[in-house]
RNA sequence: GGUGCUAUCGUCUAGUGGCCUAGGACAACGGCCUCUCACGCCGUAAACCCCGGUUCGAGUCCGGGUAGCACUACCA
């Protein structure tokens, strides 16, 4: 049988870290089988509904590389496939087949209790539970009758329809990573299916009836649906459908880096980083989340490092492109406790793959950053400097800190530099070695070098003296990549330039 | 409160009864390199939640505790 998964989001705004890292081990695992991916929405619940959202989530995966076989995506909006529509809001009219089916069935059925005599009876009763023993007790078909129920409706009543759990029950969930589950249908309380409301189901009606549709092999979700697992075992039977039930995956949260519980947006703001794949601009709330993409991740990066949070395999690999975790996944080696989210060791990922790539790539990438501080540089010469610069940044936007000495002349000195580094009689090394640069015409890295050093120890002057004011003056701190390096990227003009305007400020 | 899930260095994890004197990576710390700051390299410190049981032998299997988390909506 051909495997099918899916991602099934919620466009209740960005797309949380977590639900990448679902989407990630979707898409391994339907990869890995040869099978296919869907992306399909679950919009049930049109109060929470975030406009934007859903083109949010599908430009996220696809940055990130996981691609979609069916359903919504960047190349069909509305979907493609033939288990359409892929939006349950326009599949209004194949859940009212279903739910009248279990109505029929003896399965589920109406029931009138409004919101507030819910609340107010949660109240009255601690622990209330709507099932077997209070089920009686309610505003529904069972106490009413159908015929009354129906009357109801007639008049325009709202109403839900609930699903009808029978008691003291064991129903076992086998799942791929955790083995057996077992409950008791006793804690399952009868949930709403459907609200005549909005006119549509909720997530238990709509997941159980697409999947099966939409021929999904494989439910592979976080762990927070494990507890429900076992009512949806319960529809599927209630449909008849357990002979094609999906196998089930629970996979472990995302914990917060500090404390315990699940990684939220409120932990990013707090501890500053993302946990969004891309910024987001929320029109409902006017807010602004930050996105690893603008932090100056590289997709690749992401990938690596939430694949390996909740999954490894046996050995010491660190580093694994796509297609190696393609072909190295596998649901029985995925954690099976929450992985707290190690942000520094993204930030070493992103270092990582930073060295791997070529220095006129990131040149492409660090040209608008350039731009951005005014500075319009060759790209040939942008290029080397990102070779000279590249092992010590995490990101292509710190580039700037490191090289925009390059392109930009020191207006100001480090304080604590020159505390250490500017000695007494460096304006006079300064002022000699400005005088023996003057006369030289190969400014090659070599024959500086060939030059200053012999010159440097002829004087006794001490290498570290002289070459500290040097930078100094060049740099405008005492950091950076070898000296000569420097002197061959700014040229012999503008190196003597440099050393006698730092002259004119530090005396 | 109820139900379920989980439990190895600070963090992500390797470990599937003897190969464990518990391995790797991030972070931390120290050293080396060096004209500076980094990078890099080398090294140090750092863990089997507790108590029982099974077994010649338990991080590994079993039971009980404890702790953490998740769920407990006309949200997903």
């Amino acid at each position: 049988m051909r495997v099918r998964v899916r991602f099934a989001p919620s466009p209740t705004g960005a797309l949380h870290i977590g639900g990448v890292r679902t989407a990630l081990y979707n898409y391994l695992f339907a990869r890995q089988h040869g099978g296919d991916m869907l992306l399909r929405i679950e919009d049930t619940d049109s109060t929470r509904f975030v406009p934007g959202a859903e083109e949010y989530i599908i430009e996220a995966l696809d940055w990130l590389g996981i691609k979609i076989d069916e359903g919504i995506c960047l190349d069909a909006p509305n979907g493609k496939g033939n288990h359409g529509p892929y939006r349950q809001s326009e599949r209004r009219e194949i859940y009212h087949k279903y739910v009248q089916q279990l109505l029929d069935s003896g399965h589920a059925y109406y029931a009138f209790d409004t919101p507030e005599e819910l609340e107010a009876k949660r109240k009255e009763v601690p622990n209330f539970q709507y099932d077997a023993r209070t089920r009686g007790e309610m505003t529904n078909s069972l106490t009413l009758g159908l015929d009354e129920a129906k009357r109801r409706i007639a008049n325009g009543e709202k109403y839900v329809v609930r699903f009808l759990v029978e008691p003291n029950e064991d129903v076992t969930v086998h799942d791929l990573i955790r083995g057996d589950v077992t409950i008791n249908s006793n804690i399952l309380d009868d949930k709403v299916l459907y609200k005549s409301a909005d006119d549509l189901p909720t997530y238990h009606l709509a997941n159980i009836v697409d999947d099966h549709l939409m021929e999904i092999t494989h439910v592979i979700r976080g762990e927070e649906w494990l507890p429900s697992a076992p009512l949806h075992v319960l529809l599927y039977r209630a449909f008849g459908w357990q002979d094609t039930m999906p196998q089930f995956a629970h996979l472990p949260l995302l914990l917060k880096p500090d404390g315990n519980g699940k990684l939220s947006k409120r932990d990013g703001d707090r501890l500053g980083f993302p946990v969004f794949p891309l910024e987001f601009h929320n029109e409902k709330d006017g807010t602004v989340s930050s996105g690893y993409r603008e932090s100056g991740y590289f997709p690749e990066a992401v990938i690596n490092f939430l694949a390996l949070l909740g999954w490894h395999n046996t050995g010491d690999q660190e580093m694994f492109s796509m297609n190696e975790l393609i072909a190295q996944f596998s649901l029985d080696r995925v954690s099976k406790s929450g992985a707290k989210f190690d942000y520094e060791k993204g930030k070493w990922f992103n270092h990582q793959y930073l060295q791997l790539k070529s220095n006129e790539e990131l040149a492409d990438l660090f040209m608008p950053v350039l731009a951005q501080h005014g500075v319009n540089a060759d790209k040939a010469v942008v290029a080397k400097v990102i070779g000279l610069t590249k092992d010590r940044v995490n990101f292509v936007p710190e580039l700037w800190e490191q090289t925009n000495f390059f392109f930009v002349a020191p207006t100001e000195f480090d304080e604590k530099s020159v505390a250490k580094r500017w000695k007494e009689d460096s304006p006079r090394h300064m002022r000699e070695l400005i005088a023996l640069l003057e006369a030289q015409n190969d400014w090659s890295a070599e024959a500086l070098d060939g030059l200053v050093m012999p010159w440097i120890a002829e004087k006794e002057y001490g290498v570290g003296i002289v070459m500290n004011a040097f930078r100094i003056c060049l740099v405008g701190a005492a950091r950076g990549p070898h000296i000569w390096a420097i002197t061959d990227i700014l040229g012999k003009e503008e190196t003597l330039r440099r050393v006698r305007a730092a002259l004119e400020v530090l005396k």
